[in-house]
RNA sequence: GGAGAAGUACCCAAGUGGUUAAGGGGCUCCCCUGCUAAGGGAGUAGAUCGUGAAGAACGGUGCGAGGGUUCAAGUCCCUCCUUCUCCGCCA
């Protein structure tokens, strides 16, 4: 969320900076609660001074044993008062702290104002589009054929959305984990796995409830969700921390599987790995201090495009304009790589800097060594990469005519095959 | 799953209804001292919210979380979470 407080000491700007993006929101309702919670606190508060003070009195008269019948009785009239104002209070803060968090992010100034995703800006290009002497087959028929995807079995056990992979299938998903792993903490990032189940605080923390509900799984009978990515339990370790400015930054990579609802996408990307129910990713994520925060982002843009350098993926990279940044992000680039079954470039890495939206509503700070109060931290994210499209973009740019893949060299050592046949 | 115990500051820990949440360790500063160790003194309940120009001052909240009882709750009651011990089950 973004801060109360310089919400309503910047209304205009603040106001301006938000239309920017695409959608409607409702600022002024924000400031106007606030200013009724703010006359709700002077009155209660008032009230509890004095009560504080009569009880050290009453003590008093009662050690004393004297008479403070009257003193109970008139804070037995103030306690119900409190009690009344507590409650308006508390719902004002609740309709208050929704109002916020129905705010989206600023966006950064450096984001191009857009009213379509047709506005982001192409940023790089890395390789060109895979040219074929021959007709590519999409990664679904290549996989069915070589026996390594298999989405019948998986519509029998599970249903629709989900895959069963086998043999050097599964092995190469398994080697892209890995690969992906090595090379991150080659680079500075500290390994974590984490459940694949957080409870409900945790997806408040990241922002995914109460808004976006219905993409998630719960886990019935219980407070469990299962993770949409791994952003949500690894930002969600530091939750309610104030750290040392010494630890900052820290770098995390995580593997985890994801699990996504996928409601309101019935009908798109059916077929093949690009959108399943469950699927795995490798994460990048950061804690750093505001300053330099920027920076971060870069470096871990280039850390994520690394993955696709290294295994000989064509890509691009584009930085998304106000209309395509998502809804906690200050700025995003994503990357996308090249799909000759799709005919264009597919997401496959976003890599966001959301500033402190994340950490106040996550309540993540730091120790500044100047001994001055906590600030909070920046955060950022970005898949590094999603593993489920990588195997799609290995099986598509790398087969061959005669309907094999050959394996990105990179790889060959884990999976003990040169070629998939 | 069953039975029991516990959760107070950076750590250990006292505190079973009444003005100010003991004490120790550690840490910070000071004194003493060839150096270090030891010793002496002072400070140290984080945070957060409100009034406010203010990081001043004053006030509210804050003893695992959330409710309740009471004029008054760390203390009494209820629900939940976590940790530990024992039993059962189990990859």
């Amino acid at each position: 969320m973004i801060d109360l407080k310089f919400l309503c000491d910047n209304l205009d700007y603040v106001k301006e900076a938000i239309n920017r993006r695409s959608g409607s929101y409702d600022v002024d309702a924000v400031y106007g609660l606030n200013q009724r919670r703010k006359s709700i606190i002077v009155e209660v508060e008032e009230l509890k001074a004095r009560r504080n003070s009569v009880s050290a009195d009453i003590a008093r008269l009662k050690k004393e044993k004297k008479d403070a019948d009257a003193l109970i009785v008139e804070m037995r009239e103030a306690g119900e008062r409190i009690k009344a104002l507590d409650a308006e209070l508390s719902q004002v803060e609740q309709e208050l702290n929704s109002a916020l968090l129905s705010i989206p992010n600023i966006p950064h100034g450096s984001v191009p104002k857009g009213k379509s995703d047709a506005d982001n800006v192409q940023i790089r290009y890395f390789g060109e589009p895979t040219g074929f002497s021959f007709e590519p087959k999409p990664h679904w028929e290549i996989g069915e054929k070589l026996g390594i995807l298999d989405s019948a079995s998986a519509a029998k056990i599970a249903g629709a959305r989900f895959t069963v992979y086998r043999g050097l299938g599964a092995a190469l998903e398994r080697a892209v984990v890995n690969f992906m792993l090595d090379t991150h903490t080659l680079h500075g990032y500290t390994e974590v796995f984490t459940p694949f189940m957080v409870n409900r605080e945790s997806m408040i923390g990241t922002g995914q409830l109460p808004k976006f509900e219905e993409d998630m799984f719960a886990v019935r009978g219980t407070n469990y969700y299962l993770i949409p990515t791994a952003e949500v339990p690894v930002t969600n370790l530091l939750r309610g921390e104030i750290l040392d400015e010494s630890e900052l930054p820290i770098y995390y990579c995580a593997y985890s599987a994801c699990f996504r609802a996928e409601a309101g996408s019935a009908g798109r990307d059916t077929r093949g790995l690009i959108r399943q129910h469950q699927f795995n990713k490798v994460e990048l994520v950061k804690f750093c201090k505001p300053e330099g925060s920027y920076e971060e982002l870069e470096k871990m843009m280039r850390d994520a495009e690394r993955i696709l350098q290294l295994l000989s993926l064509p890509y691009r990279v584009s930085l998304l304009c106000t209309s395509d940044l998502g809804f906690s992000s200050a700025k995003t680039y994503d990357i996308e790589v090249w799909m000759p079954s799709y005919g264009k470039y597919v997401e496959i890495s976003s890599c966001s800097n959301f500033e402190s939206y994340q950490a106040r509503r996550a309540n993540i700070k730091y120790r500044p060594a100047s001994g001055e109060k906590p600030q909070f931290v920046h955060t950022l994210n970005g898949s590094g990469l999603a593993v489920g499209r990588t195997v799609a973009a290995i099986l598509e740019n790398f087969q061959n005519a005669d309907g094999t893949v050959t394996v990105p060299e990179v790889l060959r050592k884990n999976i003990g095959a040169d070629v998939i046949k």
